[in-house]
Formats: structure tokens, C-alpha cells, sequence
DNA sequence: GTTCTGACA
DNA sequence: TGTCAGAA
């Protein structure tokens, strides 16, 4: 893991703005791949993916990829569609076009109804689930009997 | 050591 | 998407 907050890329100095030390303060504005698959807990294979899919555009320095802060944002937002197991399809109908994606009520209004439409989905597996388990106590129960075991 | 692209599972 | 290869 190399922490490099040297002044590499994307990195930018803010003018007075110092912290304790006295070393001048670096912003970092773009982070690599690596730094950005540990943030958010993705692979670079998953992020490489992403961006195939349309649901990402990092700019490049050569053909390294940079990360940006609207970047982070949008991974942010594909994290949380993730975790509850959206597609990518809709992750990306969320997503939008446009690489803004800081404060778009229009995109919380999509991302909103596409979570409703998750949570029914989500509901009725549950149900399924349910119904799967009970057949196979009752499955396990008859040859268990059949077996002459105890229930 | 890190990242890239492409290919295969 | 994980993993592996070959290159930068």
C-alpha cells in the first residue's frame, strides 16, 4: 500500500490552507484505482467493469485511470444500489448521463423509484424463500418418518 | 509495487 | 466478476 500524497496527478495546493504541521497542504483532487478500490471496498476488476459499463468515466493520465470527486460520487451512490443487489442496468438508468452528479433531486427521484421497485422485488423473494423452506421441512420431515427417525 | 488490456472460467 | 498472463 503506498500512500503516495506526494503531489502526483491530480493533486493541488491550496493556498494557506495549513494544517499544525508545516509542511503546505496537499488536496489530493484524483486518486488512482488502487486507492479507490480500498475506499470503497470494490475490486479493480469490478471498477475496470464499471467503466465498461458506462457507469463510470475516470479521466486518464496516459492510460492510468484517475478518480475524481464526481467519480467518488457516483461510486458512492453505485455502492449503496449494490448493497441491496440492484442491477447495474438500473444502477446506471440512476446514474444518468452526465458525470454531475452532486445534489440532482432528479436522480434521487430515479434512484428512489427504482429502490421501491428493489424492496418489491427483494419482498417477494423473500416469500419464495419462505415457501422453499417450508416445503423442504416438510420434505425432510416425511422421509425422516419413512426412515423411521425421530422428527 | 501498481496498473493496463485481453482472455478464459 | 475473479483470476491469470504479459507488458509498461
Amino acid at each position: 500500500m503506498t500512500e503516495d500524497y506526494g503531489n502526483r496527478g491530480g493533486a493541488v495546493r491550496l493556498q494557506g490552507a495549513t494544517d499544525m504541521g508545516s509542511a503546505p497542504t496537499t488536496v489530493r483532487t484524483h486518486f488512482t484505482i488502487g486507492e479507490i478500490a480500498r475506499e470503497f471496498g470494490f475490486t479493480l476488476r469490478a471498477l475496470r467493469f464499471y467503466e465498461e459499463k458506462g457507469l463510470i468515466r475516470p479521466r486518464r493520465t496516459g492510460n492510468r485511470r484517475l478518480y475524481s470527486a464526481a467519480d467518488r460520487q457516483r461510486l458512492e451512490i453505485i455502492a449503496k444500489c449494490k448493497k441491496v443487489g440492484m442491477p447495474l442496468d438500473d444502477i446506471r438508468d440512476i446514474l444518468g448521463v452526465g458525470n454531475d452528479v452532486a445534489n440532482d433531486p432528479a436522480r434521487s427521484e430515479r434512484m428512489l423509484d427504482k429502490m421501491l421497485t428493489r424492496l418489491d422485488a427483494l419482498t417477494e423473494e423473500k416469500a419464495r424463500i419462505h415457501d422453499y423452506t417450508q416445503e423442504a421441512l416438510l420434505l425432510i420431515a416425511d422421509l425422516k418418518a419413512k426412515l423411521g427417525r425421530a422428527a
